[in-house]
RNA sequence: GGCCCGUUGGUCAAGAGGUUAAGACAUCACCCUUUCACGGUGGUAUCGUGGGUUCGAUUCCCGCACGGGUCACCA
């Protein structure tokens, strides 16, 4: 077989692989510095685990003062979704990952372009040259066939895919070649595999530690039909070019490096190193699996900025899935930048970790606790402004008030903070009372008689120019007259004396005027409120 | 099913051949309290299973079970 002649009969047009080398030479960076590349395909939304992922690269590269790229992998038509490239860009840069390379970045870097479909005479080249040297070859086998084989595989209990006697276009002859290329059969180009599944590699991830590998024996398509490559081919020949230096890769790769092994051996390239991360799992009724796109879009990327969660809140919780000593490094510095943190490959879970809300929630009512007044109002002020209703942003108009009613709901004058808010969105639900009267409420726990006469009760002693001390004399007096335990310590002591205590009048007053029963301090409420408003809200409490 | 990865409380997990088996979230109790919170103290709760190796194993080895991933002209 003249494969040299098959390959010019092939890719007549596909350049040679000399000057490829050079043209992108090894990076002159400084030992030690990883490059490390994001390689999303632009297919949609990205998600929680991509965040995952990311953060990982980034920081590994940033690190060591390395490169962190972004390539866009584009070779799959059918799937390309309008705009994702910078919905992808815009989700990432929300949560702090910045590129020194890539897509719609650096378009005229020396490692560029970023987007594989414009890479296409380097693939076909070094295609070509496989060709030319008899390690790849033409397939003329339809999608019915292949179908067809993989279900006799199934039935016969082997093992499927095109591999070994399987692979019929390998043993083609030349003859059988031509007259399929001249018949306008289409075909893709496949790796003819040396490998042997006998034979284990052992093999050192970053992450996983040493692995045992399968020998490679599938002949993979490398070349589709429409003369784009596959994902593993394309790997292949960007992470070489690009010089990636670690490759970060969700573990669902992992099954595939056998592939890459070969893809990288047969092209004679130098194998980057790799490190395969666990994926986020997620609870799915008495299961747990892989975070999925298409499964979890509540779980996309824009979920947590529409939810309002503040970016700092959910990197924080991406590092403590991804090193172990993150928590503790940070519960010993909180207000040390995030970049301090020694970030290492070696600490990264070698299991899946579960998502958990419950602990997001908890670091997203302790990074809001760090932020003062301003702050809050600026985090708050954008939220709404993109996804809050129109009477929420109506509460942006005065900006002084807004601010006495954070100071107020943060605690930020008080030596501790409050922790009430979590997310944006659930923070300006929380204030509305300052800016709504409340709807009738069903959080009271008193019976509407008990009600109406500590409302009523308490009217008629309430001045709005108490201070803070009288005017929680007069609620305890209230309480006394009603036979409320006035001071907690009775209450304790005799409790069957008492129909309540304070706690429970205050609770009926802070509903009556806020409708909830979780509030700050309700005299600086009413404060903030104003005489009139205060009253107006009780007795319409008292008529409900 | 083949191949690969994994298995410490409800969750995230540290850990090491001999420990009272860290810490965080959640949960419960109590304390503080001028109400709501914050905060503080303490409690409940973990080494999947069977064999080895060893004076001793949760830690090392083997089997099993369970969970996960993957088997495309998708990435």
């Amino acid at each position: 077989m003249n494969y040299k002649k098959l390959a010019e009969k092939l890719l007549p047009d596909a350049p040679s692989i000399s000057g490829f080398e050079e043209k992108y030479p090894p990076r002159n960076l400084a030992k030690g510095a990883e490059v490390t590349r994001l390689a999303p395909s632009p297919t949609g939304f990205i998600h929680l685990g991509n965040l995952f992922v990311a953060i990982a690269n980034e920081r590994i590269a940033h690190q060591s003062d390395g490169v962190l790229f972004l390539r866009i992998e584009d070779t799959d038509l059918k799937r390309k979704v309008e705009g994702a490239v910078e919905s992808v860009k815009n989700s990432l840069r929300y949560f702090g990952i910045k590129f020194d390379e890539g897509a719609e970045i650096d378009g005229n870097n020396t490692y560029a372009p970023w987007y594989q479909r414009q890479r296409a005479d380097i693939y076909r080249a070094y295609v070509k040259d496989l060709i030319a040297r008899g390690r790849a070859y033409p397939c003329f086998c339809t999608e019915d066939e292949l179908c067809a084989l993989r279900e006799q595989q199934t039935t016969e209990k082997k093992i499927t895919g095109y591999y070994g006697g399987y692979a019929k276009c390998r043993n083609l002859s030349e003859e059988e070649i031509y007259r399929n290329i001249e018949a306008g059969k289409p075909y893709v180009i496949r790796l003819k595999s040396m490998g042997n599944p006998e034979h284990k590699i052992k093999f050192h991830d970053e992450i996983k530690g040493d692995i045992t590998v399968t020998e490679n024996d599938q002949d993979v398509v490398i070349l589709k039909s429409d003369g784009i490559p596959t994902y593993h081919f394309a790997h292949a020949i960007d992470d070489h070019f690009m010089r990636t230096t670690l490759v970060i890769r969700g573990e669902e790769w992992l099954a595939s490096l056998p592939i890459h092994l070969e893809l990288f051996s047969v092209l004679d390239f130098e194998l980057p190193r790799y490190g395969h991360n666990c994926s986020l799992m997620k609870q799915d009724g008495e299961t747990r699996r892989k975070l999925s796109k298409r499964k979890d879009p509540e779980l996309s990327l824009d979920f947590y900025r529409k939810e309002g969660y503040y970016s700092r809140a959910v990197k924080v919780y991406m590092l403590t899935l991804l090193n172990s000593n993150f928590e503790e490094w940070y519960l010993k510095n909180p207000e040390k930048p995030l970049e301090e943190f020694k970030f290492s490959v070696n600490k990264m879970g070698k299991s899946g970790a579960l998502f958990d809300l419950d602990k997001l929630n908890d670091i997203a009512k302790n990074e809001l606790a760090k932020l003062s007044a301003e702050e809050m109002l600026a985090f708050l002020e954008e939220w709404t402004n993109e996804y809050g209703t129109d009477a929420q942003k109506t509460y942006f108009t005065n900006k002084e008030y807004l601010l006495n009613v954070l100071n107020l709901s943060m605690g930020t004058t008080s030596k501790k903070r409050r922790k009430d808010f979590t997310t944006a969105k659930q923070a300006v639900e929380l204030i509305s009372y300052f800016f709504e009267t409340p709807q009738r409420s069903d959080e009271y726990r008193t019976d509407a008689e008990t009600r109406k006469q500590i409302l009523s009760a308490f009217l008629v002693s309430y001045r709005f120019e108490d201070d803070a001390q009288t005017w929680f004399a007069k609620v305890k007096e209230t309480a006394g007259a009603l036979g409320f335990a006035a001071e907690m310590k009775d209450y304790k002591q005799n409790p069957e004396h008492y129909k309540g205590n304070v706690a429970d009048v205050a609770e009926v007053l802070r509903i009556a005027v806020t409708g909830k029963a979780n509030t700050p301090d309700l005299w600086s409420i009413m404060q903030i409120l104003g005489d009139t408003e205060t009253r107006k809200r009780i007795e319409r409490a008292i008529k409900e």
